[in-house]
DNA sequence: ATTCCCATGTAATTAGTTACATGATTCG
DNA sequence: CGAATCATGTAACTAATTACATGGGAAT
């Protein structure tokens, strides 16, 4: 029910097709909001007849047409409407945590090597976020009202990667599985 | 794909009904994999035809008969070779954060005060996995390997929580809307 | 009387994934 | 010559949610 919304989002921010779309919920709003190409089009298709949003053809050379969608007045009514609307708390599904809780069941050596390799991801996921930071929020202190969502954001998923660094150091710890 | 595996784990720690089965999702497994008392009876079905596991009637004066589930030697097998294949990353789908990004299009005391709520519902949260810890593992150096799975992912919700908990208070900060 | 606990399911719908499909252009 | 980028979709399937359905016993 809400990836209506964050494509509303994203299109309040900027006009785009669906390929751009798609685009973005690879890197900036896929951080939080994850959506193939095929999905975007899809709700795209529903979001036009809802009148959420309006396309117009744009005739290009030598690359194929594309539809360009932008926000009406009334995806931003319903923009409005939506974010004024209580936040249900997602339930985690995290099969890792199924995994270790299921440690005594299973391959030990196999689940530790996996949370190294999640590890790593998180480190690596962490320090896209630390440049993507220095890079558009070099002086934290001069963001502005507008900018402050965007750069909230970027903190929760820097804040959930250190995190996630910090349980698979104690997994590793416990298990006396953390030289390397 | 991984609710079956979250039910052999659960049924490797003690045989269950469906009806247990649901509590223990709305309870301990619960906090990292949700599910449905429809869905869990659902595939359950599904797990019994794959021989992951077998029930008998169990029949009871006073309250409904039931079947209680327990994992076969096959179902073991099955969650050894589940431990040892690469768990892929859950894609984060956080509505919340969508609200938050687009803030400057949104009824922003409404979000704040969204905002609020879910910091209470962390903190509440906290308090819980903080007082089952207490209970279950008074003390942590004396854990055994048994239990260090369901230990370990105590310490991921409480980590979790936390870091919850100071994502909203940035928030708030940042809107100096931290006053309460 | 009403609500909660025990206990098990079916049916309908929505959301999301995976696979399939096409075709031009640009870069190495 | 092959891969990647641009661009848009359909079709089939799986997973999950919501709604519906039943019924006894215990506690307030």
């Amino acid at each position: 029910m809400a990836l209506e919304h964050a494509i509303l989002v994203s299109l309040a921010e900027k006009t785009a097709s669906g390929y751009d779309l798609a685009r973005r919920f690879d890197a900036s709003i896929g951080h939080f909001w994850k959506a193939s190409h095929q999905q975007i089009y899809k709700v795209l298709g529903r979001m036009e007849s809802d009148k959420w949003v309006e396309a117009h053809l744009v005739e290009q050379s030598g690359r194929p047409d594309k539809k360009v969608y932008a926000i009406t007045g009334e995806g931003r009514d319903e923009l409005l409407r939506w974010s004024s609307t209580p936040t249900p708390i997602e339930p985690t599904r995290s099969e890792i945590a199924v995994k270790v809780r299921g440690l005594p069941f299973g391959d030990r050596e196999a689940v530790l090597s996996d949370v190294r390799t999640r590890r790593e991801a998180h480190v690596a996921q962490l320090a896209y976020y630390e440049a993507s930071a220095a890079k558009h929020y070099p002086d934290p202190s001069a963001i502005g009202e507008d900018e402050l969502g965007a750069y909230l954001v970027l903190r929760a998923g820097f804040m959930q990667e250190q995190t996630g660094i910090a349980w698979c150091d104690e997994i590793l710890q416990a298990f006396g599985a953390d030289e390397r």
